[in-house]
RNA sequence: GGAGUUAUAGCUCAAUUGGUUAGAGCGCCGCCCUGUCACGGCGGAGGUUGCGGGUUCGAGCCCCGUUAACUCCGCCA
């Protein structure tokens, strides 16, 4: 036997027992008689107390332990001598003497030490396996452990379905990019893998499964930020004879239960909910933070008849001016006025007008152009006060929004507006336009995915080929700025969905090839249905307060998607290519 | 594809305006220590300052190039 207790379990309560534990050699402390060990595991931390005057022998061996040493040891619980109690340890008040040890395996001078700061992220990379070993990782697991037991009990209460659905599939035109896999039996031709499990969980609906949901891997082939990686899991969910206010219930429901099994919070529900047009127009992001204002107010009436050009100028345009009130900002420096006109500049403004409201006075290029109506408007619209600097955005409405909406955040990082860190914010934000313009590609996009289904009352404007007014069912859930889920309802009959597919320049020809399979499912008695994807790691990092999306996966690939430890990817054989009809083309 | 930040001992970091032998803490090795909990004490080993070039009497520090990591933009339905 190796254990009759794991590391945080003994307690006053089982003082006098005979107990064996088994871990790792967390730290020692060896006073040349006495040598006090802290014997860790996966659930905590135990003293351990080698006594020479008992047990000589077993000192003795004791005295060449090392740091990740893995021992088995027998002892007595004992309570700890008086006033030697550790208050910061959950088994403090106890410790166990030692009377007899097994050295299970030794351990290697260590690459980086597991209790000090962190070390740079390659090296914990490379060796994973021990950065896990610390506690914060171990708490970072077990998160996530609970996040997918409770989804998968309250899913089954709701009475879905885990289906599983291949990761190898088949390339398809929209979206990221895919990995591809070679065939070996049909040469030449790729599988892709999934980016997501989109298509099977729809084909599962015709196929009458009713109430699917899928704790998925997904891979995407795009470059990773802190919030991205390649390879990402998702609680993926369809239903079928579903509306968008169920699968709001459902879902407001599922957070309120993880976040009370892994924060112990209650998450107030309904979320409240906003358009993308009214989240643009207010926040200028389709994913605001609402755990702060500094919204985007709207001056186009005040400078309808402005002497200043470059307002006059947008407004003439058909375009708009609006502004940000940074309470309390007036006194940033030349550097960050820099700093945020490059951000303005970055997300398509053509520059950046400021007032600096010092001293009563309103430090700004551009005020001596303002009459005095527009003065008393600009005051009483942005509600201006000593100490404040408005920035202002003149453009078309999208380009001030996203403008403005940059700017926003950059504000409330600098002047620290987000006072609350465990301050939770969501949101449903709904009516997403069903497709985007593309200037490059000179062709639409479809905004969430080609299988979104438009507004019933929007149709009309889809089949008279204005594409930038019809909106889509389609809907973010949304927490303190960040993305964590979105999902639509879809459309199940195959003759809208040629005409979406269209709409995205997909000819018949491409129809027929990439996606038979769903047309020819839509003909067969599709029921209508919807869903919702979840990203689990983001809505991880947030509930574990991590700024990595990396420190929430167990063997996360790198910002250029390699995974240091097992030093992937790799050169294959010439053996392997062969088998695969493959030859590598080298620079 | 573009931009920014960083790179000094096994790890985390110092090193004044360019100045002589590049330091500290932790870890490692040896010795000492019977109530610690980041135990303590004494001693020791350990460096091509990412790499290549340049400026200079002299470069960890300045300049150019390059590599890598991270962050951001593009991209991510």
């Amino acid at each position: 036997m190796y254990r009759t207790h794991h590391c945080n379990q003994l307690r006053a309560a089982d003082v006098g027992q005979t107990v064996e534990l088994s871990g790792w050699v967390a730290s020692r402390r060896d006073h040349g008689g006495v040598i006090f060990i802290d014997l860790r595991d996966r659930e905590g931390i135990t003293q351990i107390v080698f006594r020479p005057e008992s047990y000589p022998d077993v000192a003795k061996e004791a005295h060449s332990l090392h740091d990740e040493d893995v021992i088995r040891i027998e002892g007595k619980v004992v309570p700890r001598l008086e006033g030697t109690a550790n208050p910061k340890l959950p088994t403090g008040e106890i410790e166990v003497v030692v009377s007899g040890l097994t050295i299970l395996n030794q351990c290697a001078p260590l690459p980086f030490q597991l209790d000090a700061n962190l070390s740079n992220e390659d090296l914990r990379l490379t060796y994973r396996y021990l950065d896990l070993r610390r506690p914060a990782m171990v708490r970072q697991l077990k998160a996530r452990h609970i996040l997918n037991r409770t989804t998968r009990n309250y899913l089954d209460r709701e009475g879905f379905l885990e289906i599983e659905t291949p990761i190898l599939s088949k390339s398809t035109p929209e979206g990221a990019r895919e990995f591809l896999v070679p065939s070996r039996v049909m040469p030449g031709l790729f599988y892709a893998l999934a980016q997501s499990p989109q298509q099977y969980k729809q084909l599962l609906m015709v196929a009458g499964a009713e109430r699917y949901f899928q704790i998925a891997k997904c891979f995407r082939d795009e470059d990773p930020r802190a919030d991205r990686i390649t390879e990402l899991t998702q609680i993926d969910i369809e239903a079928s004879f579903t509306t968008q206010e169920d699968i709001f219930r459902l879902v407001e429901g599922l957070l309120k239960e993880i976040f009370a099994a892994t924060r112990e919070v209650t998450i107030p529900t309904p979320f409240p909910r906003l358009t993308y047009q009214e989240a643009m127009d207010r926040f200028g992001s389709d994913k605001p933070d609402l755990r702060f204002g500094t919204e985007l107010v709207n001056l186009s009436e005040t400078f309808r008849n402005s002497q200043f050009k470059v307002f006059r100028a947008a407004l003439d345009q058909k375009g708009v001016v609006k502004a940000i009130n940074a309470k309390g900002f007036a006194n940033i420096t030349t550097g960050q006025i820099e700093e945020v006109t490059n951000l303005a500049k970055q997300a398509g403004a053509k520059g950046l007008a400021f007032i600096k409201v010092e001293n009563g006075e309103w430090k700004s290029p551009i005020v001596k152009f303002f009459s005095e109506s527009e003065r008393k408007s600009l005051t009483e619209k942005m509600g201006i006060e000593e100490g404040d600097l408005i920035l202002f955005g003149a453009d078309s409405w999208e380009t001030v929004c996203i403008v403005l909406g940059r700017l926003r955040l950059k504000v409330a990082e600098f002047t620290k507006l987000i006072t609350d860190p465990d301050e939770l914010k969501f949101l449903w934000v709904t009516d997403f336009p069903l497709m985007s313009f593309d200037p490059a590609e000179n062709k639409w996009n479809a905004m969430h995915h080609p299988f979104t289904r438009p507004k019933t009352e929007d149709i009309p404007s889809l089949e008279q080929g204005e594409f930038g007014k019809v909106r889509a069912v389609a809907y973010d859930v949304v927490l303190n700025g960040v993305e964590i889920g979105g999902g639509s309802l879809r459309i199940h009959e195959s003759d809208l969905q040629q005409k979406v597919f269209s709409a995205l320049g997909i000819s018949e020809a491409q129809q027929k090839r990439l996606f038979q399979h769903l047309m020819s499912a839509f003909s067969f008695g599709a029921p209508p249905h919807g869903g919702i994807a979840l990203g689990i790691d983001r809505l991880l990092m947030i509930i574990t307060g991590t700024a990595n999306i990396r420190d929430v996966i167990a063997f996360p690939k790198n910002s250029r998607g390699q995974d240091l430890m097992m030093d992937a990817p790799a050169e294959v054989t010439e053996r392997q290519l062969r088998d695969l009809s493959l030859a590598v083309r080298r620079a």
